[in-house]
DNA sequence: CGCTAATTCGAGGCACCCCTCGACTTACTC
DNA sequence: GAGTAAGTCGAGGGGTGCCTCGAATTAGCG
């Protein structure tokens, strides 16, 4: 079904990448909610061109993120790589935060279910799925509590963004106490 | 400076108690920031009198939380007691998040930096001495981790609002685990 | 009672954000 | 260069929430 309209008009083109350009800085920065008034401005052009465009905040989102969340894949396979269960867990842990650190946008993407967009939801999956074996992974090799679950890591998510947002300085220092926490045996 | 104003009407004086009540249930269970429109409604009362009574929301929080926030000194004393420096720490952090999970406008009070009430600003420092005290004792015991201060706890406890709104049957669990991360020699 | 000051009411002004639509402008085609 | 479809613009309508103020009501005194 891709309906092969005629290619944009040139300026329309450089409106649509010059939206694209604001909105994924001011995502990155300010987070998902950021007014599309805003967007408009950044990208000089007025908010009905924005609509025109993107007729929806999702359209935006689902027009920027896919490309971001494949780091979700390269971290997710450089940590199943590892051959120590625990060290990978830990690794992609610490390598999933970072992407949060960095962008607030993918913070909101991941830890608020706002994503509706198939491509978004597909790279949350694939992202679920490599978690989820990891954890799998790390309980069978007796190093990880085995009472966590994929859903106590997007709990964890919740709470490492509202971390981030807090201190985001500090984020690593408090995510290797929880990890700390996490270890078989620790209880 | 406590101006002997002649008491209120009879009506005013009802009004002002439904608004009390009226505002401190939606408190509990929405967060300070239900508009005001639904405490009046609640309240059954105008928007008029409300903002008579009460001209900002700061005068109903500092109305309604003094007496709420004892409960901080009633665990820390509790926890203080506790002749054990790590069961009185982790005591003490059990009931507050407990205390938490119970009231999410505690939750705003202590977690947002909202409050400029005298009695709200006196009252959280009298709770942060008990913590810093419950730490420092702990640190000093040698079961705690050394680099835990005071205002981790604050960042903590952000994090935990954040994991009690999100799973509020899960949240003791996620404490615990962290609470496990936190003792001396885990890392 | 009747009077007055205290109290109540809610429409309405302000600010923010959403999104639409019709008039205007412009890039491209022939 | 003229014609036209595609694109752009921004005023404005709708929603929510904050807060104010003058007219209407009422408690409580004498």
């Amino acid at each position: 079904m891709v309906t092969a309209s005629r290619p944009l008009r040139a300026d329309a083109a450089r409106n649509r990448q010059k939206l694209l350009a604001a909105a994924a800085e001011l995502f990155a920065d300010r987070g998902l909610d950021v007014p599309m008034e805003h967007i408009a401005r950044k990208a000089e052009v007025s908010i009905g061109t924005l609509y025109k465009h993107f007729p929806t905040r999702e359209d935006l989102v689902s027009a920027i993120f896919p490309e971001r969340l494949a780091a979700l894949d390269v971290i997710g396979e450089k940590a199943l790589a590892d051959p120590d269960p625990w060290h990978g867990f830990v690794t992609y842990l610490d390598d999933l935060y970072a992407l949060h650190a960095e962008d607030r946008g993918l913070n909101d993407v991941l830890a608020k279910d706002l994503p509706n967009a198939p491509e978004v939801v597909s790279a949350c999956h694939r992202g679920a799925g490599h978690a989820e074996t990891l954890i799998m992974r790390a309980i069978t090799a007796g190093v990880l509590r085995p009472d966590f679950s994929i859903t106590d890591m997007a709990t964890l998510t919740r709470a490492m963004a509202q971390v981030i947002r807090d201190v985001p300085g500090e984020w690593r220092r408090f995510l290797s106490i929880y990890v700390e926490g996490l270890r078989a045996g620790s209880g």
